[in-house]
DNA sequence: GATGAATGAGCATTCATTCAT
DNA sequence: TATGAATGAATGCTCATTCAT
């Protein structure tokens, strides 16, 4: 009889992966890093130990990979058209999205925050991270400037820690979290600003 | 050899339960709850593990010793006079406070966040907080109903959302966050709302 | 396309057989029989673990496969014409054997020894190497009584001895071991003796 | 109560260090380094794996503690009074040590060799083995010379191979192998060489 | 004949906790 | 009050072996 096919492998091959990545993302976020077992992992994923060290080296290695995947999802919702080019509007999507982007997907969001706050993932976390936020800064430093903002870099952080401020109470109380209001206030304050 | 006197029994307790605390508070923030050992803490503390656990009946009883002094400390800051008769001048106090107390002790506060966060502390932690951040909040909105202020629950959730956002970029660049700045805009957008 | 033959099928057989052998051989060796994986064997072989265990029902039975084959090539060695009418002769020849085969193939010699002395190897060893190894002693024995010598067991335990060390040593430093040094003397103590 | 006094506590450690490596070294001849787990090695001993690692770092490290106590006992029964006069006597003393050491603790001689002879181990071995030997080569080798012996390092390399290979038959079979008869022999032989 | 995904028992190691002194 | 030796359950990880294809 004949092996199976390298495509028949590698469809084993990404179903489990994804169980076992699931599987250790709820965990670690629930239970912390050094909170879950790579037995439970296992248990949940539905698979072996044994088959879970096929596909990553270590705990560690899956945590990393598991971070990976976050990072990229997220960066995806950030990809606008054009950094060159900001302008107002795109200031005001970024604010959009920002809270969007926690209520549309409130659950992962809050594994994510769990997850990047652990003192074992912080480093990893803020190594990937830092880059691309460094982008948006400057761009919207940029259009502060051309607009004749003053101060637009006290300007620029205080609007960040408002809208990290919103996400968070988000997602502490999403039920009752007035979001409608928070974005109304704070994209008036930024229009106004930059009229 | 005279025997010690109880009070000097006392003192000795108190040193030795004081660096233990100490010990435990840094480890679990900075290596987290569940990758700290207890021998760790022992060796950072001086002490034997026998002492410790002359002290603390197991390492999560050291856990809620550590928060319950964190806490009370946090509570000591915000312990204004009176919360029956709040006026404007107390909640830009509180605002004040709140930040102030981020730079003061910017490396015990950091500390605080990195444990509170961690998702074996977190259930603690709220059970905790909830009830004097809840006084508050009460206060606040009874104000702001007397004032007149419009969608008062929304406004004190974006306020103390605003406020949290900003204590949060603080405490990750506390060299270059532009809390003045912040700070100004804040209590500037509290006084025009209660006016 | 026509099916292969059988002798086909039989030279592939044979192909990948010898090539996890000889990797095995060389891993056990070097590693230890426990130290090495059947996944590194399959790997170095470049086969996969699959078919290794089509040709070998477990890790052990492949060892007895390697040990089988090598105590038989060195048989090979040592099958002189007759050990009926052993002279002194055969005596001199199978010195002169002993020290070339392993100048001849060094690299085999040692993994053989590294082989047969582990722990795990040795009993196997022992079974299989001792038949032929008391025929020769058996053979020298008669000659040496038939010959008057005094003492005949011990000279010939002594022999063996000396050549048994004489090997050893040329194993550990075949650069700079005086084989034809020692060869000679044994030669020549032999010829004494039977003189 | 006062805790124990540190004799006390050096009693303690030191009776159960003993009772760890007396059988681990067993353990370890016996069925190879790899082929014995610590959890066997901690029942042989009669303590919990805990305890091991207390006085162990590492599997690895109790290997090493091993070797160390094994090689300076060998060293102690080498160790003659001086290496700067050797004189024929030194050298048939040393020739009766190398046997009488064997015949004298016969067991934990095999499992000297046993150990030293794993692939894991011999690197270990070879490095804390090699400084001694070479001491007494270049001492043997300075009264061969100044005797007027005939290629005296030839010589040397000769006798010391004599010498291991009697150590190993002895081993193999110390009932039956004739020490007396090859230690007349090889002494008999020095001294001709010498006179 | 040939593949490699999958398993689970077993391994080395860690760690919260106990206890005799 | 104070010590650290001692425990054993649980952890991260490895590996011989099986099996569907």
């Amino acid at each position: 009889m004949a092996p199976r096919t390298s495509e028949q492998f590698e469809k084993l091959r990404a179903e489990s992966k994804q169980r076992i990545v699931t599987a250790a993302f709820h965990l670690f976020a629930e239970e912390g890093y050094h909170g879950t077992s790579v037995s439970k992992i296992a248990k949940k994923a539905g698979v072996s130990k044994g088959l879970l060290y096929n596909y990553y080296e270590s705990k560690e290695d899956l945590l990393l990979g598991i971070m990976d995947s976050l990072l990229s999802e997220i960066n995806e919702y950030f990809a606008f058209d054009s950094l060159e080019e900001v302008d107002e509007e795109v200031i005001l999507e970024w604010v959009d999205t920002s809270f969007d982007i926690v209520l549309k997907d409130l659950k992962k969001w809050k594994l994510y925050v769990a997850l990047s706050t652990q003192p074992e993932v912080t480093p990893i976390f803020m190594k990937a991270a830092n880059e691309p936020i460094m982008k948006f800064m400057a761009a919207f430093h940029k259009l502060f400037e051309e607009k004749g903002v003053e101060q637009p870099t006290q300007w620029i952080r205080h609007i960040t820690a408002m809208v990290d401020g919103v996400q968070l109470h988000i997602m502490m109380d999403p039920e009752n979290y007035p979001v409608e209001h928070s974005r109304q206030i704070i994209k008036s304050q930024i229009k106004a600003l930059l009229s």
